[in-house]
DNA sequence: GCATCCTTGACAATGATTCTCATTCTCAGT
DNA sequence: ACTGAGAATGAGAATCATTGTCAAGGATGC
């Protein structure tokens, strides 16, 4: 370990760059999920020259430091969101694409019991329902 | 031709053929996820040269009669897996990555009743949870 | 100012998945 | 059983999201 590292310094993350603030801009200003080449299309439709590959690498970026968060559409394409600060859930029309945000202080309650029921620490957990909804289900 | 009867046999799902048979085989042969080209792998492995392209068409076909299910690997990669009676989800460590099924009546019930909630049918859901193992953690 | 490191953008490379099309096979009707 | 129509297959090309490469631009510390 070097002598010069600073333990718990630049906490708030990376460095903020005119082209990361961009990206981030657009997720705050859509309240929705945006792939990452919607965000780059976004950008571009506003005049911004980023590149799609810096759109790519920012989006990651703030994937890892919990700023986004990501999910896949069916056709497992990445799409990414700006991170609530609640932890929820999505309730997903598999026709409409219509979504849905649940909280489940229940499955909370029940992951975290089973994890330590096993031993495991430091958990995440992901849950995602998908099915139809009342629109489409009568069309 | 045999005169046993056969309920379902053309009813509505797709004509039987030695690949979708070796595929599915294939799928029966193994309790977890696999994805397509791991299928293929196998088969192949098997000594069967069924096409890379039928695989994926197969899984396909019988992801959308039900008869597999279909998830996402992080990366994004879609996997199946025969369409299991116990509905269950895993606890995978995130470092040497054990894997434990567990079963969950409890979100079962939950996601049943949120889902109900807001009007959707025809459920499907996914949970993982990911935490690191006792093992791991003193390590 | 100068060296160093981080970031960016253009483009190539990768890899899963889908498409195309000629060939082969199945099934129903005769 | 024979045959014709249409479905299924396999090989390879095509597509498309994503990642890697690398040279150039910009910020930061000395």
């Amino acid at each position: 370990m070097t002598s010069t590292e600073h333990p718990a310094d630049h906490a708030d993350g990376p460095r903020t760059t005119p082209q990361r603030q961009a990206v981030l801009d657009a997720l705050n200003g859509v309240d929705d999920f945006r792939s990452a080449q919607e965000v780059h299309e976004l950008l571009a439709g506003a005049g911004s020259g980023i590149g799609l590959a810096t759109v790519y690498r920012t989006l990651a970026l703030y994937a890892d430091h919990g700023l986004v968060d990501v999910l896949r559409r069916e056709d497992g394409e990445a799409i990414y969101r700006r991170c609530s600060e609640t932890h929820h859930h999505h309730l997903v029309c598999r026709s409409c694409g219509a979504t849905v945000e649940v909280e489940g202080p229940a499955v909370e309650r029940w992951t975290s019991a089973i994890a330590a029921e096993h031993g495991f620490s430091d958990l995440a957990h992901t849950l995602e329902i998908v099915g139809t909804c009342a629109d489409c289900r009568l069309r």
